[in-house]
DNA sequence: CCTTACACTTGACAATGTAAAAACAACACG
DNA sequence: CGTGTTGTTTTTACATTGTCAAGTGTAAGG
């Protein structure tokens, strides 16, 4: 990850080549993973390159809008960034909410269409797996008993 | 919506009947769509029965765990809760933001399934569809101009 | 009725996201 | 290589959403 092909890729993209957007991609693309803005501040701050929050909001922003990040779909609550090539969806565990990609069968976006009879044109289509992830399903993290769930 | 079916629903369910949850229950019932916690605090006060923010949000809370209502994925933000009997997905509007219901192919959860391989135990999985609204599309709302959608 | 466990309310607070204006920097152009 | 224009970053303040803890109230079984 050289600062030449990130600036590339942001100029490319119709993006001014800042130095707080250069730090904000590479680290997510370096790091990989799911980061909310609150996490990336942090994580940069720590590595010597702090950016005001309202900085991240605009460069995860930016970036999102030019296809350089995705926002990951995994609930209400806070917005999780990834810089993933390929699309994907996730995977939330109910007890220790850990989220894992989990790939997408088909390559092309979307992925699925809304049944027949609806006229609504869908240009993307995200899932949200949940469960458990085998470390709480082996009881590693009991940390919420979840019993009875009566979803018909 | 009798009160008495109310009462007796919460009841079946477990949960104590009282005043606050019949109310809340009722107006996702009557009412329909979908809202959040804020919403609902003003609904109540409306009708004339206000209810702190904080039973709203216990009550919502107790209501999906108990099976009465569901969270609709609806991506970051508040969330959003409904009180629909059968399991659906969710269409959201890229540029008005409406939610949109959208019937599940299957009626069983988990509706999908993870790709082999992953050891996952997936019991739900909730679709969230994007993309234009018909009004939307027909410009009757361009509020926000989407061009350059560069996904992969 | 009366008791008790559970639910509701209140008030303060934490976390997350947004708005507006001034200081600053990228980059196209000469 | 300077320089101006335009977009970016920063700061400050604030709005929204959700949580915690302690005290009051009430549903439901005996």
């Amino acid at each position: 990850m050289q600062t030449d092909e990130l600036h590339t890729r942001l100029r490319e993209s119709g993006l001014r080549a800042t130095r707080q957007r250069s730090a904000v991609f590479g680290l997510l693309r370096d790091a990989g993973g799911h980061h909310s803005v609150d996490d990336l501040v942090g994580l940069l701050a720590e590595s010597g390159d702090p950016l005001s929050r309202m900085t991240v909001y605009n460069v995860v922003s930016d970036l999102t809008g030019a296809g350089l990040l995705m926002q990951a779909d995994v609930g209400p609550g806070r917005a999780l960034y990834e810089a993933s090539e390929t699309w994907h969806h996730h995977f939330v565990c109910r007890s220790c909410g850990i989220v894992i990609d989990v790939p997408c069968a088909r390559s092309t976006k979307p992925c699925l269409e809304t049944p027949p009879g609806l006229d609504l044109s869908v240009d993307e289509a995200q899932v949200i797996y949940r469960g458990l992830c085998p470390a709480c399903r082996a009881g590693a993290h009991p940390l919420e008993e979840r019993s009875s769930e009566r979803h018909t």
